[in-house]
DNA sequence: GTTCTAGGCGAACGCTCGTTCGAATCAACG
DNA sequence: CGTTGATTCGAACGAGCGTTCGCCTAGAAC
């Protein structure tokens, strides 16, 4: 797919937003600072997108649904619930870490959609979010009753992870794997009380 | 203090700019905007404040100093690590739940701000990140290593709190204290197991 | 060689923005 | 009464915004 000299620009053209929408945030940024740093003039970006407005759709709309496919792929083959859990969390934060400027956008512009655009972006959330509670059911089935809310602990989950755009840099000394197990051993410590200290740990290098 | 008919009603514009930047979001509200709801003329704001990111600043940085001012006054008598950690956490969201809008601006807009302003509301981030890295010392010590890197953790930990305004809604059925106490108990299990499951725990009326 | 079409651009439109400025109001005080 | 100082406002300024329009180019199709 996307195969088309058409579809090629596009794709670096959405690349190129989603840079600057993570950098200076949606709102401040003006299709001209769009225009100049994409190498294409102001009027020229309306040939591949038809508002600015669509062009933030297509950012979260696109990547959310990648982070999704993803995600079913992965769970595919694993059954036991931790190791669902585990595949959960990996699979967020390691689209997260690879997309940053992308997640970062889907998350802290959430709001900044509307309308249609906003209902379909919020149709994809809410499927999956309901493949994590379904996990959460699943691990209580097996590890015994829960010691907190399903629905608390999912949106406090989701918190943990959508978090990190605040502060976690890709290139910095904590690795994805260790950012990974960290969500992974606190959740399911707290959650159903399985051991954390079993398992070796990769470390930071620093703090 | 804060006793003159000035400072009341700078307080009232406050409240009120808090929120509808809540609702809107910094860079969508206009001075017109806050001019029309908050019963003063578009100039008539300029008597009050000297600028839009001044008003941005005012309420980022009065309320997280009142944050970080509460905390200190409640952990002054708290010895025990796991309770401190508790009294940290409490004291987070006690005052999340009930400034929801000033505190979703403090969170949501850290980067709207720039410059000088920018600067002094980190110096009271690094301060109050830094009252829970040393409660997150305190605990390894009395209850043995930690499972995690202590600086993942305290990222973490302030992303499953701060991720609350994006869901939370103070007047639903889930109360601040079930609130607190799973995220508590979430991050103490997995930080250094601590037990999760003896005390009694508040239910929500509906998920 | 003419026609067609995808791709691209300069210039402008109508609008809203944050901010300023000078004047009006009004209570307090000499 | 006249003056002062605090408070409020209407009107305007210059700048920037998202979007549109008509025109240009180049190569493929016939």
């Amino acid at each position: 797919m996307d195969k088309t000299a058409h579809d090629v620009k596009l794709n670096a053209l959405l690349a190129d937003a989603a840079r600057i929408f993570a950098e200076r945030g949606y709102h401040r940024t003006s299709m001209r600072d769009l225009a100049r740093e994409s190498g294409v003039s102001l009027s020229g970006l309306y040939y591949y997108v038809s508002s600015k407005d669509e062009l933030l759709f297509l950012i979260q709309s696109r990547n959310f649904e990648a982070v999704l496919s993803r995600l079913r792929d992965q769970l595919a083959d694993v059954r036991e619930p931790a190791a669902r859990l585990q595949t959960f969390v990996d699979n967020h934060l390691d689209y997260f870490a690879s997309h940053m400027s992308e997640m970062k956008v889907l998350s802290h512009e959430a709001e900044s959609l509307g309308g249609e655009y906003l209902a379909r972006v919020n149709d994809t959330k809410r499927e999956y979010t309901r493949v994590l509670m379904d996990i959460l059911a699943d691990l209580e089935g097996s590890h015994g009753p829960a010691h907190l809310n399903r629905r608390v602990a999912t949106y406090i989950l989701f918190g943990m992870m959508n978090w990190i755009y605040t502060w976690y840099d890709p290139m910095g000394d904590v690795g994805v794997e260790l950012l990974s197990q960290s969500v992974s051993r606190l959740f399911l410590g707290g959650y159903v009380g399985l051991p954390v200290g079993a398992q070796q740990m990769p470390r930071a290098t620093a703090g």
